[in-house]
DNA sequence: TTAGATAGTGTTGAAAGTACACTAAAGGAG
DNA sequence: CTCCTTTAGTGTACTTTCAACACTATCTAA
């Protein structure tokens, strides 16, 4: 028999529930934080895990990410993009659960954490010192995101989502510096961002100990299409696929 | 009251189906193809459609890919990597209907092709006469596939996957042309694709109506981390968010 | 006034990318 | 056999980009 809007029976499917989780970087004294929270209840009770929790039914996937985190973390307002998609059954002792994974950033950790019922704790971790061992496969998770992150640094704006309003070149150049682990030349630095032609002068300087430094802008008008300045070439992104990533 | 294993009762929640599509690409008289098929059933009756179907509670999300492929088309033994998740409410009028899309290249259009009782045809279609509106939201995700393998080809061995086991490199020279939709130099083209190392000669020559071409094979062995060369800048991926892409 | 600190520019040699002219090796027509 | 056509493959010179690093600029503090 033919199948219709009247006879199409969706219980008839057994069903995995869905999830989002958000993988959530801030930078704070320089140095690339992680946000975590901890858990509550079986399974996994006390270890820390990926803010994140099943989706509902009105609400699109991006929507449940930012639900999810402001939820179980407090915070909101954030950059977002989506990461990846896992799946493997038994990835959840509970049932079935594919988890939707964004991958997030936010301007400053000085937003007020809360916890939610589900959890008992919420912390901003120095990427350096997140626990060893986090619930269910957020490692991987979070692997895969780092190499996405130090990835898209280097071709794509994303850096601009984790400064102020204005900022100066050497701070951009900072950003950089701690994301990718390793030293730029300022000089280089400063022609290629200058030449990307992605900044707008602001007459605002900043005072300090040596001479005042100029503060700029993104120009948010060509970011329509979140186009690319690509400021060097070689891409550590490998794998583009996160089930290969060191766990 | 806490929650434990016993107590825990996944029925609680609200679920979406999950889904799998694979949009899948291979070459054809030196063009490009896409594997569509046609709706037997209500919604999107009679429309074309990418293969793929409901995940089943065992298989990982790859598997459930490979086996919808094959039981929708016939087709196996792809190159397949994840694509995006598309989610919005909305998207499919039977129920929330979460597909988890995934990207896959075969090297030839020769496997028997079979259609399943969920359609009435199975077709490869050149790129340029794919019909103008696909079931669901497929043409998001073509157009999201189509710009991901553009900008994956040059900087990734992923035109290695729509050739046979050996071939010139001018065949390759072919493919990135015909994909990418503009001449490429001969010269550089051997003199980059010999730097990166990518391939082992063969001791095979093939004979045509000129000079007989060396022949060679993909260099697996340097492959277990899916390894880049980039054989050229300017990446088309403006964009990394499909809902923003053309429709 | 000058030392120290931070901001920002210029220069130069090396590397990579591009265009295009050239050589090589086959078949086929006369 | 010769030479024209066809396809394969190499060489080279010009241009652009990259990377290292020396240099100049402008402030504070002593």
């Amino acid at each position: 028999m033919e199948e219709t809007a009247a006879t199409y029976d969706p219980s008839r499917y057994e069903r995995p529930s869905v999830t989002v989780d958000v993988v959530i970087f801030t930078l704070h004294h320089r140095e690339l934080h992680l946000l975590l929270v901890q858990r509550r209840r079986w399974p996994f009770d006390g270890y820390w895990a990926l803010p994140g929790g099943f989706i509902e039914m009105h609400e699109s996937l991006e929507e449940s990410a930012r639900r999810e985190l402001e939820e179980e973390t407090g915070v909101r307002d954030v950059y977002l993009e989506q990461l990846y998609t896992f799946g493997d059954p038994g990835r959840d002792p509970r049932t079935r659960v594919i988890s939707v994974t964004y991958f997030a950033l936010v301007r400053s950790d000085e937003q007020q954490l809360r916890v939610s019922d589900e959890t008992t704790d919420v912390r901003w971790f120095p990427i350096h010192a997140v626990p060893r061992e986090l619930a269910f496969d957020h490692e991987q998770v979070l692997n895969y995101a780092l190499s996405r992150l130090r990835s898209k640094l280097e071709y794509t704006t994303l850096a601009f989502q984790l400064l102020p309003e204005v900022f100066s070149i050497l701070e951009l150049k900072d950003i950089y510096e701690q994301i990718l682990g390793e030293k730029l030349d300022k000089g280089n630095f400063y022609r290629k961002i200058r030449e990307a032609g992605v900044l707008e002068e602001t007459n605002l300087v900043r005072e300090g100990r040596g001479r005042p430094t100029r503060l700029w802008r993104f120009r948010h008008d060509r970011s329509d299409k979140q186009f690319v300045f690509r400021w060097r070439e070689d891409r550590g992104d490998k794998s583009d696929d996160p089930e290969q990533e060191g766990a």
